[in-house]
DNA sequence: CTGTTAGCGCATTCAG
DNA sequence: CTGAATGCGCTAACAG
């Protein structure tokens, strides 16, 4: 047999299906024994409402788009569980929808939405803004994460270079003066901003680092510090624009005999657990909470709030034992 | 404005909605100076069809629920991008309803996908099968995960017995006698499993292991090791139920200036990237693998197939340093 | 307090 | 090939 709709509890409790309708939308005007009636007749049937009609009718789905791109597992798991974390304590579930390409993937994923969601959390670091204009539907409330240009809406970013410039005035703090960074990978907005604020920073300080491509993996940071330690490249920091090249550099590090921090001080950036286990100094990213930050806004706005201009989420330095000696 | 609707798109192509549905489902019975017509109102009013509106017509909502436990990170995200990975290439959405309690948080996050899914991934290692039975909406598909009792639905299970079955043997290679067990939460399946395959393959070579109470995280692991070490237990094995509580005996082991391998090998279980870092032995759960696979034999219950039996999922056994001295 | 009715946006008969 | 009408399940006026 097909799920009871509302109708069929009405005809069991004898009553009209809008006593139905207020009898469950809790507080409205029913009288003690009508809702008692309705109540069994519930309870008989086993009814639930349909969400998906209730949807239609009242206009709100309770639910939010989440668009994000493959990300690797740590940081898809965080966000994510940021995000529930404060939808599920506004009553609110999350619709993932993962893009795996590009622009033509992202415009399909956010189209799919339509009708679905109240609002929109798209996290597309790599993704033009023409095309985000274009492939946002107009109507629908939007939170930005980590995205090129805010085309209007609501966004939040993570402040890399805050991060950076905490990681240079630490390194300087220690006598370090010879730096590398190893980069992220090219068109990367979050790579092209940290390798900036490094290169500002150091500007201060009169000083240049040295550049090295990267890839935000581990065997591009051992790579790139094997062949400078082969070319007899003098330096004494390498800062890492995230933590698995670090991890790499440390590896080449010490199979090249090189003492860390003593002779070369080494960080990343983002805090994984793998960092605390090397005790890597880093700059932690709270990853969970930009994604329960970019709830709360959304909400807000679905609350009638006007879009709120680019929010900068600070992260924050983590000194260990790969720049600072054990006291 | 409000958005665009199909109507609106009639009015412009000076046709009937019903052409205009035809002519969007693709492929009907629509002229072809129609089909122009329509497309060429619908770019202008950038119309996008109402994924709600339509379900409610359609009957099938081309979404599946997914009710996860609260689970640590590196397992919740690999099995999301499993699901993903399948459900995406089959264009359905995924709608996450993480629960954060036990039972009746389950039931309240299964009503919440009521009209909203045409099928559901349950994954609920805590709930008990009367409580299940109570909350799962009778007509909806859904598969099990490594739930308690499959009640009738199709379910899928990690085979935590031969896992364990396979590090016993290994040990026993070793030349290992005396065995530390440390437990995973009471009441959690996967932990009774691998506590009782453990007990039984020991059981087979006339041994019996030492039990400690865990919680599947580091610092428990950690805690047991240290108090029997305190104790001046006598050890040369322990086997946690997971990988971080193998990492925090790890580190109690190291910290005590106990040997490992040699004087004490130490497994886990799950293979987390953290494992491979630290060398561990252990059993590897391919996490997303399992979630793609219950999205396989959920879609083949909506496309009309009987729900099938339970499945067993195999892990493999992945030695280590942890377990035995590099040759 | 309660029942009737009209949509929400779309798919789908059934006639033309 | 096309249009008018009906209903998916529910909420929200509007009358009683």
């Amino acid at each position: 047999m097909a799920e009871a709709t509302i109708r069929d509890v009405a005809r069991k409790a004898e009553v009209s299906v809008a006593s139905v309708s207020r009898a469950l939308s809790g507080a409205a005007n029913v009288s003690a024994e009508t809702k008692e009636r309705i109540a069994r007749a519930v309870s008989e049937l086993g009814y639930i409402p349909h969400a998906g009609a209730r949807s239609l009718s009242h206009g709100r789905t309770h639910a939010i788009g989440v668009v994000l791109p493959d990300l690797h597992g740590e940081f898809f798991s965080e966000i994510v569980r940021g995000m529930d974390r404060e939808a599920s304590a506004n009553d609110y579930l999350l619709l993932l929808s993962p893009m795996h390409g590009g622009g033509r993937q992202a415009t399909t994923a956010l189209r799919a939405m339509r009708g679905r969601v109240d609002g929109l959390l798209l996290m597309a670091p790599h993704i033009a803004p023409e095309e985000l204009r274009g492939a946002l539907p107009a109507n629908l409330p939007a939170v930005l994460i980590n995205t090129r240009s805010s085309v209007g809406r609501t966004s939040i970013r993570l402040d890399n270079a805050a991060g950076m410039r905490a990681v240079v005035a630490h390194l300087l703090a220690q006598g370090k003066r010879h730096f590398v960074h190893l980069r992220g990978p090219a068109g990367n907005l979050d790579a092209q901003e940290r390798a900036d604020a490094i290169t500002d920073a150091l500007d201060a300080a009169g000083l240049r680092p040295i550049f090295m491509p990267g890839n935000f993996e581990e065997s591009g940071g051992h790579a790139a510090i094997r062949q400078l330690v082969a070319d007899g490249t003098r330096f004494d920091a390498v800062i890492a624009a995230n933590d698995m090249m670090a991890i790499g550099a440390l590896t080449a590090l010490r199979q090249a005999g090189v003492e860390v921090p003593r002779t070369v001080a080494v960080t990343g950036f983002d805090d994984v657990p793998l960092a605390r286990h090397l005790d890597l100094t880093t700059v932690r990213v709270r990853i969970a909470d930009l994604g329960a930050e970019a709830i709360v806004r959304l909400l807000a706005e679905l609350g009638g709030e006007r879009p709120s201009e680019e929010q900068l989420h600070q992260p924050e330095l983590v000194v260990r034992r790969t720049t600072e000696e054990p006291s």
